[in-house]
DNA sequence: CTGAAAGCGCTAACAT
DNA sequence: ATGTTAGCGCTTTCAG
């Protein structure tokens, strides 16, 4: 049977107390286990409680401690792809310290985002986590908040903040060593909008990489949407540039998987003739693609999770400004196997 | 400037109190409105307020009003591609009344789920949603809780309660009569796992259409995984089998993508000799897929949105029990377009 | 129109 | 070992 209309009056320590005949503040200090309280009356009491399926008020706990155990998450972005897997990785850490998350969709817009974070103190969060999805710093929240704020992936430009994030300027670095090392010389890079931050980031790391071997990129960078339409018009680009070309770096897997398709109806053999990579190693993409795609993993998870222990550690006193870069994961598979 | 350190402590109304020169109590009915204030002594609490950056403890003034605005969101199984537009279709519903989220993955756990029930109820929540990913019946939370309940696409077995979930069985019918409307009549099914609901509920609602016409399928259907390399598995038996067929109707866009690009390397022309479907309209999979997918829309945005104010009018005492289905909508594309 | 006082449910000194 | 009391910050009678 479910809930009926007229929900029961909920039950108190009074309730409790009144059933195993002891005062309220022995209840309290028996479920609590903090005094001292004989061992018989402990029963009596934890009986008492089971049997009117007492849960204490944390309002009430919380007003007097000051705490809540509650945090709150404002997604500054909209919700997507890599904000997700953020968000899964803080609840995961915030769940293993036993706290709560009280979620707020900032759609990208900072007047809302001011709301909410008024919202989250007046219900008197211990700590805020902003999670964006663009990888590029963003402003710093507010001068003097009441409680710790730490930044996800999108991380603040106000080095007093903490910040968690993916280096995927590492990531895209070592995506370019990868395929030196397997021997590819004549590079070609795919991207999405040219003033994305990730693009520049990923263009930046790949020509930094081929600088220390003296040369630079085989075709000019092509930059379009990030979709795999994108990619496949890309591919063709390349193709009818007559360019030589042995690799084709992409900004990310969806961009990859369009390459891959054209390569594979112009029957250009990956990875013989031409390696191909992506970034972001989303299952979808890189499990459906032909041959599997190498790419890199942002470690999205382990960003949501070390941002969420940051704060926790901001939380108890400890907090530690500055920008903290999680370690993407080169993850190698057939798209650039040796010939 | 970030926070320091060391926060400054909370600011409270006896603050603003001091400041403005009058009591507590005649402070909190200018900031409320509730109460009578002369239109000057509220102008100058306004100012003290403005001026400490008051923010009213939400924790006492819920402690006294029994109301925390304030609902617990559950996911029972893990977030994925169904539960996510869930969740923001929800979360958009209840910003629309001022009420906060506080957010739990029970990960299909059951016992986990138990226990942040629990931790909802001592956080005095006002109502709890149980957004579930399984397109089928779940087992009813508990006996009698406290506060009222809903559950978001996985509904409950029990119809006391209220459930609101996406009527993906109209949704395969739809796509069954525009098959049959676009003159095809020898229809293939390919699907996920036989055991998962959606694959039942799909198939069923296939073959009930066809029924209708006095007909059945052309093949038996074919189950394997939600994967494209199922769906491109799954066409090529289709065209080993030399079974005369019209189209694919396929249990998900994944799987359908992959239909189509094994269609499209065989050279068998879409829409012309073969339609094909889809199920979900994963923009992902449904952009990037040649020709362009028809697919149904299952609107879960919609049914998070529905759930959660389902939820608030039972929090106001106007509980409505039973399943509600939320249309699906028929995206045709070039995929099923007329020859 | 304003302030004093009681109380929401809990915790922790302090007293017994 | 247990109970009494004060108080967390707010709202709301009720007096003035």
């Amino acid at each position: 049977m479910a809930h009926s209309g007229s929900s029961p009056r909920r039950v108190t320590a009074s309730d409790v107390a009144a059933r195993a005949g002891v005062s309220i503040s022995t209840v309290s200090k028996a479920l609590s286990g903090r005094g001292a309280v004989r061992h018989e009356t402990r029963q009596r009491i934890l009986q008492a409680a089971n049997e009117l399926n007492y849960q204490s008020n944390q309002l009430a706990a919380s007003l007097y401690s000051g705490r809540t155990d509650t945090v709150g998450v404002i997604m500054s972005d909209r919700f997507g792809r890599l904000t997700v897997p953020v968000l899964l990785g803080a609840i995961e850490a915030l769940a293993e310290h036993e706290i709560a998350l009280v979620l707020f969709d900032g759609r990208g817009d900072s007047i809302r985002e001011q709301h909410y974070i008024d919202a989250l103190l007046r219900r008197q969060v211990d700590g805020i986590l902003m999670a964006g999805a663009g990888l590029k710093p963003r402003e710093s929240v507010r001068d003097s908040l009441p409680v710790p704020v730490v930044y996800a992936l999108a991380w603040s430009d106000d080095d007093e903040d903490s910040s968690v994030t993916s280096d995927d300027a590492a990531g895209a670095r070592d995506i370019a060593r990868h395929l030196l090392a397997t021997g590819r010389r004549k590079l070609a890079f795919v991207s999405g909008p040219r003033q994305d931050a990730a693009s520049h980031v990923r263009l930046a790391s790949t020509e930094s990489v081929l600088a220390e071997q003296g040369f630079g990129l085989a075709h000019e960078p092509l930059y379009g949407e990030w979709s795999e339409r994108w990619g496949r018009q890309a591919a063709n680009q390349l193709l009818h540039s007559h360019v030589d070309i042995d690799a084709v770096v992409c900004g990310s897997d969806q961009i990859a998987r369009g390459v891959l398709e054209a390569l594979r109806e112009n029957e250009v053999d990956v990875p013989k003739q031409v390696a191909v990579t992506g970034f972001d190693n989303w299952d979808v993409m890189v499990e459906a693609s032909r041959p599997p795609l190498t790419t890199v993993d942002m470690s999205l998870h382990e960003v949501g999770r070390q941002a969420a222990e940051k704060l926790v550690q901001a939380m108890n006193g400890r907090a530690e400004p500055g920008v903290q870069r999680v370690d993407c994961q080169l993850i190698p598979r057939e798209s650039t196997a040796l010939a």
